[in-house]
Formats: structure tokens, sequence, C-alpha cells
DNA sequence: TTGACTGCAAATTGTTTGCATCATG
DNA sequence: CATGATGCAAACAATTTGCAGTCAA
């Protein structure tokens, strides 16, 4: 999958329920099968992104069924992914979950940021640089302010604030 | 490969020179084999970040020798990688270049930013929300203005400026 | 001489594709 | 009932690992 592309006639999809989403996608000229249901469903109900892997797992579905769908409510711009460092790419709802997000590379602390916060970082960056960064893709992968300290102290480097956090991050917000 | 950590008793390595890194790694208990002064020798010869299958290839050597490689070296300080985008990682020589660099999702410039430069969107990053970014693992990501103009007017997305750039991208560097 | 480093082969992870079949609209 | 979507299997890309042999210090 190459820098996402939305359909050449279709706007973001933005739907407030699975079912707006399955009348919308049908309006598109989309089948709704039953993955496609679950994966949508699935996708309402996280409170987060989620890996392909994931919902290969809970909805028992197929891999190359659930890839073929997120690409396709990609594709219609129901759904977004996002990296926050290596490993699997993360799926979420465009409409719902249209933030930025800040990764600390030390505790693996995910913070999610509103639209538009991000926006005099933007600009700076434009000014600078002839250059406009959008966030959405790649987290912006850091320090939060509790490891920047744990590192300039004692650790030298590599040494985990809260270890546990390391696998699957849990989310914070920040306003919004 | 998780988050790099360096080597519990290395500062980062700073050779000017194939040889002065030579003799730094063997000063550091390691053996320079033929593959390993090659690896050395090529990233130093580079004009930026090279993928490990490129090293692949143009030293034909083995996958698992460049990566190991790669690994320790980067371990011990010399090299650092990034990730533009999808696709492989990038290595490159952590003292020679250690800016940040900006890439532009439509016609895959790359831009690289002098270390410093990118210091006040640091502050005003971690001023916002107590996060301090190093985009020195991914690139920041967006749009260079002549992409940003072009998107703006005809092209409703996803269509390249400058196609023939997407696949090795060249490079310009910013200032410095 | 010895164990760090090598090449080869095979495994892993994340993702994509070909194809015969199925079931939505 | 046409064709878009499925599951299965296999291919793929990037990277990692196991192992027996080799060579740098």
């Amino acid at each position: 999958m190459q820098a996402m592309t939305l359909a050449p006639d279709v706007r973001p999809l933005a739907a407030e329920t699975p079912a707006a989403a399955v009348r919308a996608l049908r309006a598109s000229g989309l089948r709704i099968s039953t993955p496609r249901r679950l994966v949508i469903e699935a996708l309402f109900a996280a409170d987060g992104p989620v890996s392909a892997a994931r919902l290969v797992e809970v909805l028992e579905l197929d891999e190359s069924s659930v890839y073929r769908n997120l690409e396709v409510l990609e594709a219609h711009g129901l759904v977004r992914h996002l990296h926050l460092g290596h490993g699997p790419g993360l799926y979420t709802l465009a409409h719902a979950d249209d933030g930025e997000y800040l990764y600390c590379e030390h505790c693996a602390k995910v913070t999610v940021v509103a639209p538009g916060e991000l926006d005099p970082v933007r600009e700076q960056i434009h000014k600078l640089f002839g250059h406009t960064p959008r966030f959405t893709h790649f987290a912006i992968v850091g320090l939060c302010d509790a490891c920047r300290v744990a590192e300039r102290e004692g650790a030298p480097a590599g040494q985990q604030c809260d270890p546990a956090a390391a696998g699957r991050g849990e989310l914070h917000s920040h306003s919004r």
C-alpha cells in the first residue's frame, strides 16, 4: 500500500454509526458482506487504532479479507491508518479519529492530539522550510516529560519508564 | 529491531573517516572483518541514507551479514536508521548525518534539516503537549510547497508532481 | 587457538495476490 | 444471476535467527 489515495469521486465518508457507514457505502455501490460489516463494527467499537492482526483475531476472519476491506474502506475515506513506530499499521475511523498522534519511544505512551491543535506547529515548519507536515500517518515520536527526566538522570538510554506499557500503549488523549 | 538502544558503556562514536571508525570499533573490542569494513566504507562513501538491500547489492554480501553489521554499528553509535515512508529502513552515519528529514508524500522530495534547526519546533511541541519530539527516526511527512499548490488546484489527490522522483527521491538539503 | 563473524538456509512478520467459489443486490 | 467479495494458499518484502565453518586478534 502506497501513500493512500482516495477514490476519484469520493469525499471522505463521515458516518456517525456503523449503520450510517453501511448505508453510505452501499450508496457508493459497495456490497456489504458479513466480514465487511464486522470490520466496520469493530472499528466503531474500538477505543483507538487497531492492527489488522487484531481484527483477524477477534473477528475470526481471513487476513486477506481484513486487509482488502481495510483497503476499500480507506479508499472510500471511512478509514485511515497510521504508524506509531515499528510494527504493524494501525487502522482507525477517519472521521471519528482524525487526530494526530504523539508517541513516547521510551514508555510507549500514546497521546492523541485533536485536529487543529498542531496547526501552529504546521505553520512554523511551513515558514521555516516550505513544507507543510501532516502527522496523521507517522506519529510524532519522542520522549514524554517523565521519560525525558528519567533519561537525563540515571538511565543512559534504552530503559523503559514503564516497561509494561510498551506492549500495547494505553491511550492518553490531550484535551479535546 | 525495536527502539534502538546504545550499548551500555558506549557514547556515540564520532569518526570522521572509515579508518578512524575502524580504530574506534576495534578499541571497543569488535573484530573488523572484510564485510564489516565494506559496510563502513560504503556508508562513508554514500551521499545519503541507504537501504540494507542496496548495500547487499553493491557490496555483494549476504543479507544477514549486512543487517547484523548495521545492528552492531548502530548499537555502537556509528550508524542510525530512519524511515521516510513505507518501504525499507535507510541507514546513515550517525555523526556525519545527524540531521532530521522532511519528506514530501506527493513527489518524494527529501530535504535534510541540520540539527538544531528544528529546535524551535521541538520547543513549541514541548510547551503545548509535554512531549519532546525527535524527528530522526521518522521523517516529517507532508507536502512541499510545489505539491501543496498542485493539490489545491486541479489534482484531487494522489497525483505526483514529479512521478519520476518517487522511486529514489533526490536529496535536497536545507541550509547547513 | 578461540570465539566473533561469516554465509547459507530457513523462519518470522506484515501485507498482497491468484483463483475457484459463494452470496449480495 | 452477474459480479463483487470471500477463504485458502501461495507469493512477497523486510528483517531475523540457527548453525556449522572460517578467520581476526
